[in-house]
RNA sequence: GGUCGCAUAGCUCAGCUGGGAGAGCAUCUGCCUUACAAGCAGGGGGUCAUAGGUUCGAGCCCUAUUGCGACCACCA
């Protein structure tokens, strides 16, 4: 077999160390953007430096911790639909994140062979072409796989460039490629001498129209319209006497060897023993007593064919009963009535009831719903065959895969994905998994046209073992998709070969991302082979997502027509937004629901960020470099309140953001890093420190410029797990020694940057400014007109004091005057009042003497309630005698707080 | 039939170990303030499905009910 993993779908990079380029180009030294944001200019660009520069490659440092992830490997002919998207998405913020904290990270990339559904697009090309499967033969067929999968193979890999899948390309592999087939034989041969893969006649599901046995996992239900014919069989001996059977497959009937009932039921206890008539074929068949037969179902007579229904075979298999074929092959009908030979099973049924009726036999004909069981690849009929095929026994896998989660070697995230993890494994059946198809890794078992041996060995043995025969021939068909699928997260590292550099590296990997549509496909059968081939778990976590949702809550379809193309979404608003649309407001496991408001809205935001960063080039632009090598040299003598605030929140920020990621509460960490570039850097510190800035004697000001430098920096890192290109973009032209943001370290939360009290100053303040707006807003006073503002206050005067131009530059104060004591206040001024100070703006600025008297009512209405709830909270003996002290405190400290604040509204009335 | 999930603002959804309900969009009011009108400032809007229970305290924990969804099983 080629090596299809490293020939055609490697993009192949060479990369020297040396030649190492920044992750941008050109204008890199000039520390300035574009003036309109156009994720167009700048996504592809980066993504060839960091992919060119061997950013997606493990590091060589051999001392870091590893974190690795394997890539569900899409389907080799696939398209990116928004699944990938997101799927890709989750394991890229969470591979990025872990390589910015200096772990050793491979994220493995690949695809799937996909056996049924490359087939069937292989051999509907050749029915176009006037040509059959068959008529190829089986060497020409594969050669014409190879070319389809090499022509549409690959095409995915590109689209997740696109989405700045940062993985491994080098690695990327294929899972019909040489590597793979040495594990696959290796697993083969050693589940089959370890006797837990036999070959074996059983009932198996077979779908008619891709012509193989599946497995009982690839078959789905759907509902259907059908009927429930009544037919009733002569009891042998009598002349009226009749036992009445219920069927929805009146055309199975051919082939009945028996009529069952339940044990218990009293209608038909003394005809158990006896025998009775099967219409049409007018052969004697015995009435038995079972107990899977339902009393209350239809009549309670159920019809016994062993060959066409999985419960009836096994009924047959426990009463000996005879096992007739009524269907040939292809599933036409058989020769038993001559008469039927060859139809169609359609028609045949709806001859055989029109016979029924005729010889008097049918009762009755019943509407009904039933499921029926379809091919969850082609969607067509499934029906029950009794065929040889070759099982994996699962008991004893199935049982240690689920204890390693039941003890926590792995664990589901979120954990009640567990459940069906083990309802699948602790009801499992043997694993069908030989597949009459051409595309796949072939059963490596060699039958002796002599003795009829078996031999099963890596490869065609010279000879038979038992007979020493020459004359072996390869059994034909091929390994279900998912068996070599089960290994991927080890033959992908060099497996069966310990020894490799990789596989000791790497195995077990960390986490895997997946649906949860594929836990049971997937997840229990990597578990299952990656504990009994390894003797380790190959991940330690599962994250599990849910779907992609149209904007109406549809499941996306292709019937429906109704999927949403993620390029056509990059296209339109670039990657960034759209990975970012996939992750804000969403909690793992849910489903989440696409909408073009969602991504419009991350793009607004990916607009303002890239606006901020604009300005503050724009107000470094007389920095050739700072000085300071750290946030920490910087001198706090020239921070004001408001810088210390910043700082302390980026801080707190840094914290709360890598424990959220830690978590996988992703929706949550970009939720707090939006917030904090939007409301906190953007709304109020740029626009506080702005006259800072603007005078160029501030003695603060180059105190300012390395703040704003730093915090675009470090929130720059916080987001780019998230938003790789944009942000990439724009640390580039920032002041910094990194070469890319990529490859920069995550931030660090350092106890040194924090400063509550200055916080709480900050926020109080803004608290205040807040107020004036809203009450300059109420009084209707135009936005251009100034007024004077006095503040009362002891504790932070000096602060206010430092404040005053942001005060002024906000917009509504031509004159502040700072006291500590209440003189000269005028009587008819409109007051703010907060815990720690008081702003008095005077009438004569404003207008509305009513409105103001209005306004502290309803203020004096409001404290009035906070002062009752907190007395009532605080009288509460067992709140005192129970709640934690802190909280108490709390709720103390409050009170006090209102009484002081609905004292003074008091005062104020009565001056009014 | 079994298991699981969801129900929170007009809509779509967050809400970490229980300690005074949040975002985006929509809506209303006022602003073209030299980063951003794809913007800024301010506002309105919620008995957290229903009924019980545990607790000093419940959107969160327990029980039951209703409605929606998913998965497993497959009774002909």
């Amino acid at each position: 077999m080629k090596d299809f993993g490293t020939t055609i779908l490697h993009t192949f990079y060479m990369t020297e160390k040396d030649g190492r380029q920044k992750a941008y180009k050109e204008e890199d030294m000039e520390h300035k953007l574009s003036d309109k944001l156009n994720p167009k200019d700048f996504e592809e660009r980066i993504y060839q430096n960091w992919e060119k520069n061997g950013y997606f490659k493990p590091s060589n440092d051999k001392t870091k911790e590893t974190y690795c992830i394997m890539m569900p490997p899409p389907n080799v002919t696939g398209k990116l639909h928004m699944g990938h998207a997101l799927d890709d998405t989750l394991q890229d913020i969470l591979i990025r994140y872990k390589r910015m904290k200096g772990y050793r990270t491979l994220w493995l990339p690949g695809s799937d062979h996909a056996a049924i559904s490359t087939e069937m697009k292989v051999v509907q090309k050749l029915k176009s072409e006037g040509k059959s499967k068959k008529d190829l033969g089986r060497d020409k067929f594969l050669e014409e796989a190879w070319n389809w999968t090499r022509e549409y193979g690959g095409i995915i890999q590109e689209q997740q460039r696109k989405l700045g899948c940062s993985c491994d390309w080098e690695r990327n592999r294929f899972t019909l490629d040489d590597g793979m087939s040495d594990s696959v034989l290796e697993q083969f041969t050693r589940l089959y001498e370890k006797g837990l893969i036999y070959k074996g006649k059983r009932m198996v599901n077979w779908c008619t129209s891709c012509n193989t046995s599946i497995s009982d996992a690839e078959v789905e239900y759907k509902e259907e319209k059908s009927h429930l014919w009544h037919i009733r069989y002569k009891i042998t001996g009598t002349e009226d006497q009749y036992i009445i059977v219920a069927t929805t497959r009146p055309e199975t009937m051919l082939g009945d060897t028996a009529v069952a009932v339940h044990p218990d039921d009293k209608r038909y206890k003394d005809l158990v023993g006896k025998t009775c008539i099967l219409p049409i074929m007018n052969k004697e068949i015995p009435i038995i007593a079972d107990e899977f037969v339902e009393k209350e179902f239809g009549t309670g007579c159920v019809k016994i064919t062993p060959a066409h229904d999985m419960n009836d075979y096994q009924a047959g298999l426990k009463h000996n009963l005879d096992i007739i074929e009524v269907f040939d092959e292809n599933f036409k009908m058989g020769g038993l009535v001559p008469e039927y030979e060859g139809m169609d099973l359609l028609d045949a049924r709806k001859k055989i009831v029109e016979k029924l009726e005729e010889i008097g036999a049918l009762v009755k004909t019943e509407e009904y719903m039933h499921n029926v069981a379809k091919c969850e690849r082609c969607k067509n009929t499934i029906e029950p065959k009794i065929s040889t095929q070759w099982f994996v026994n699962m008991k004893d896998l199935a049982k240690r895969a689920a204890d390693s989660v039941r003890n926590g070697e792995t664990r589901f995230i979120p954990q009640r994905y567990e459940k069906q993890y083990f309802n699948w494994l602790d009801n499992i059946q043997d694993w069908c998994i030989s597949r009459q198809l051409w595309w796949g890794h072939r059963i490596p078992a060699y039958y002796c046209n002599e003795c009829g041996n078996i031999n099963v060995a890596k490869k065609m043995p010279e000879k038979c073992s038992k007979c020493g025969s020459t004359n072996l021939v390869q059994d034909e068909d091929t390994l279900d998709t998912w068996f070599s699928s089960a290994l991927w997260p080890f033959s992908t590292l060099g497996w069966p070969n310990k020894e490799n550099e990789d596989y000791k590296d790497f195995y077990p990997t960390q986490t895997l991302v997946t649906g949860f549509d594929i836990i049971t496909f997937w997840i229990s059968r990597m578990m299952t082979q990656g504990l009994e081939l390894t003797d380790e778990v190959p991940f330690k976590d599962v994250l599990v997502h849910g779907i992609v949702r149209d904007n109406i809550g549809r499941k996306m379809s292709k019937t429906l027509g109704n999927g949403v193309d993620p390029l056509d979404v990059i296209e339109k608003y670039g990657t960034d937004s759209l990975r970012m649309s996939l992750i804000l407001g969403t909690t793992p496991g849910n489903d989440i629901r696409y909408s073009d408001e969602k991504v419009e809205s991350a793009s607004n935001f990916a607009n303002k960020l890239w606006n901020a960063s604009k300005f503050v080039l724009m107000q470094l632009e007389d920095i050739n470099q700072f000085k300071e090598n750290s946030i920490e040299e910087l001198d706090l003598n020239n921070m004001i309140d408001v810088d210390k605030w910043i700082i302390s929140k980026l801080n707190t920020l840094i914290k709360e953001v890598s424990i959220n990621i830690d978590n996988y509460d992703l929706g949550v960490a970009i939720q707090k890093v939006y917030d904090f570039i939007k409301n906190d850097f953007c709304d109020w510190y740029i626009e506080i420190v702005k006259p800072r800035l603007y005078n160029k004697e501030d003695e603060t000001r180059y105190t300012v410029q390395y703040i704003l430098n730093y915090t675009l920096c470090t929130s720059l890192k916080l987001l780019h797990p998230f938003m790789p290109f944009i942000t990439e973009e724009i640390y580039s032209k920032l002041y910094h020694k990194e070469e890319s943001i990529m490859m920069s370290q995550w931030p660090e939360y350092n106890e040194k940057l924090r400063f509550e009290k200055e916080e709480e100053m900050t926020s109080e303040i803004m608290n205040v400014i807040v107020e004036i707006r809203n009450i300059r807003s109420k009084m209707n006073v135009h936005p251009s007109k100034k007024t004077k503002l006095i503040f009362v206050t002891k504790t932070a005067q000096s602060e206010i004091e430092k404040s005053r131009t942001f005060l002024e530059k906000l917009g509504f104060a031509n004159e502040i005057k700072i006291q500590e004591n209440s003189d000269n206040i005028p009587e008819n001024a409109v007051a703010i009042l907060s815990p720690n100070m008081e702003v008095h703006i005077p009438f004569e600025e404003l207008v509305d003497i009513a409105e103001e008297r209005k306004r502290l009512e309803e203020e004096k209405k409001k404290l009035e309630s906070e002062v009752a709830r907190g007395e009532k909270i605080l009288s509460n003996p067992g709140f005192i005698s129970k709640a934690p002290e802190s909280k108490i405190n709390e709720e103390k400290e409050k009170l006090a707080n209102y009484k002081e604040l609905l004292e003074s509204v008091k005062q104020k009335l009565e001056k009014i």
